[in-house]
DNA sequence: CTTGACCTTCCCACGCTGGAAAGGTTCAGG
DNA sequence: CCTGAACCTTTCCAGCGTGGGAAGGTCAAG
């Protein structure tokens, strides 16, 4: 099998395949006198794990560490789970950030007009003074703001 | 105001700032003799636009359409409401990506014993033959980079 | 043998962000 | 007035995960 075949099979790009290679994601492949990549059972095999750990939204670094549990026959499955639960928590905490900026949107959107008149309060509100200010930028003098207080 | 205070003002570090001028997202700050950069209330306020635009996940390419029509004082309220909504339409693909993610991890944990055992229908999962295969040839984001909430 | 599909490597790009280097400017305090 | 700290400048490098393309080698079918 040629890393075409092997794309086809596992529904990851040659592409991919090959950056999956280099980063070590995978172990190299072998390969023909030519230099072709050759792709066994296993290999299909471990390329399927890695997709469809990717289709669950894991992170590369996470996938690595799945992976190495996959293939450790004495594993706890406690390990495995404290990851995926751990990714779990994470994909919350983007589904409610997701959340409130689509309820905030359509907060927005449903009091504009959308016709032909310029007054927008999505524009208004983005562009308005008042709004949380953010101060996470540390500084060691403290006045940034807003006025100019220096030069 | 150098760009340490207007980082400090807006929420948007120093380095963003730059980037957001290089890449003309906003326009060139003035400059002193030495070649610092100085900005004006005015341009304050549109870091505070582009800042809250991130933050409800625009990119900046929206929030480029979005600045357009922020200045524009004929603009038309409809075409402010449609990238709004074209965006919600958008959030919400990713949303539901997400809950099915966070909907199957969490039924494999549920049935993982989480012990000191190896058995983990995680893995067992992950590693299976059968889930659907298909050619997904150009199996397109399964939740690209966009989703993270800024800061 | 030619052709076309496939493979190889290498480099570039995207969006967004951070880090660091090497150097100039500004200003408060000694 | 000088020094040093804090700030500014530019430039380059890195990363995520993915795609695109160029330049070239290889293979199998016609």
């Amino acid at each position: 099998m040629n890393i075409g075949d092997a794309a086809a099979a596992t529904g990851i790009s040659a592409k991919m395949i090959r950056y999956y290679e280099e980063t070590g994601l995978i172990g190299a492949a072998l390969r023909t006198y030519s230099g072709y990549r050759v792709y066994q059972d296993k290999d299909i095999q471990t390329l399927r794990f890695v997709r469809r750990a990717r289709d669950l939204g894991f992170t590369v670094k996470q996938i690595e560490d799945l992976l190495t549990l996959w293939r450790d026959r004495s594993r706890a499955s406690a390990d495995v789970k404290t990851i995926a639960q751990g990714h779990v928590a994470a994909l919350q905490k983007k589904m409610l950030e997701l959340q409130e900026m689509i309820g905030t949107l359509e907060h927005l959107a449903r009091n504009c007009q959308g016709d032909h008149r310029p007054d927008c309060p999505i524009l208004s509100t983005l562009g308005s003074e008042g709004v949380q200010e953010a101060v996470p930028v540390k500084r060691k003098s403290a006045l940034g703001k807003g006025f100019e207080a220096r030069r």
